[in-house]
DNA sequence: AAGAAATTGAAAATCAATATCAATTAGGAA
DNA sequence: TTCCTAATTGATATTGATTTTCAATTTCTT
């Protein structure tokens, strides 16, 4: 965490953009774990500790940090969700009914996508692939 | 197109619903051809033929031949797309120019994320799988 | 032909996200 | 420190896509 906010720092530096308050204290709590964060829940967290913080200071500050590569924007439906940047590139499984997202890796698919996109010709620059379905919990209630 | 047409009178029969000149004429310009269109692109089709038809007919009558399951919604980005429902699912690839957009299906790969499923205890309902890059055409554009 | 229920188009409402703008704040220069 | 300017903020308005509302019209069954 310190390493990514001394990263933003130094960014806000070359670009000549200010560190403030509101900034800091939602980067700070976006950094704070990992995970899959619409602008709405992250505005709660941070209004629990600041209960002025505006709505659009929140939406500024991920598009923010996504430009500057320290965050991921994802689009699963509805809002969007911000996650911290990872080094390796990851998918998603998403639970339809609790919503719960297991992040995984395969290399095997991404070769594979790879090859299909040689075969039609195509130059690959990014790829989503999100697999929705029912969570051991949830897939559990359905049956009683 | 004449059995889909039949499925979706059936449909409208079963329902309590009605057939009317405007639905008849978005319907039949939806399955002229196999193309993954938004509601407008749809909407200026229809209005060729027919001035007054209204957009919400539009969004109206594509809901209508999702939920019979005639037609798939596809979200891109942007403006939804709809295109025909297929027999066997298939996937995308997207170019990031000119918006070219060819289908694909690989077994492999549905083979892979069924695996990536069982290892993380989902049971798998669907999924999403889009490759964005650059066609053969536009690629070739940006190396002049 | 009559009547009930569905449909239509226009306009208003909704929802997520972005833009606007006056007031405030940060941080480099003096 | 104090000044100054540019960046930032929060509230609000706006946008773009889609859905809803509603009065007028149309369909379809009797
Ligand atoms: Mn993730
Ligand atoms: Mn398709
Ligand atoms: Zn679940
Ligand atoms: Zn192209």
């Amino acid at each position: 965490m310190e390493d990514k906010i001394s990263l933003l720092n130094k960014h806000l530096k070359e670009k000549g953009l200010k560190s403030t308050r509101q900034r800091d204290l939602i980067v700070s709590e976006f950094f704070k774990r990992h995970q899959h964060l619409t602008v709405e829940e992250l505005l709660e967290r941070v209004r629990k500790i600041d209960q002025g913080i505006g709505y659009a200071t929140v939406y500024r500050t991920l598009r923010l940090l996504t430009e500057c590569g320290l965050a991921f924007k994802r689009e699963f439906g509805g809002s969007a969700r911000f996650e911290h940047s990872t080094d390796h590139h990851h998918d998603h499984l998403i639970c339809l009914d609790c919503g719960k997202i297991v992040e995984f890796e395969n290399d095997r698919i991404e070769k594979l996508q790879a090859e299909v996109c040689q075969k039609n010709r195509f130059k690959l620059i990014n790829h989503k692939m999100e697999l929705y379905g029912y969570c051991e919990k949830c897939h559990g209630k359905h049956h009683e």
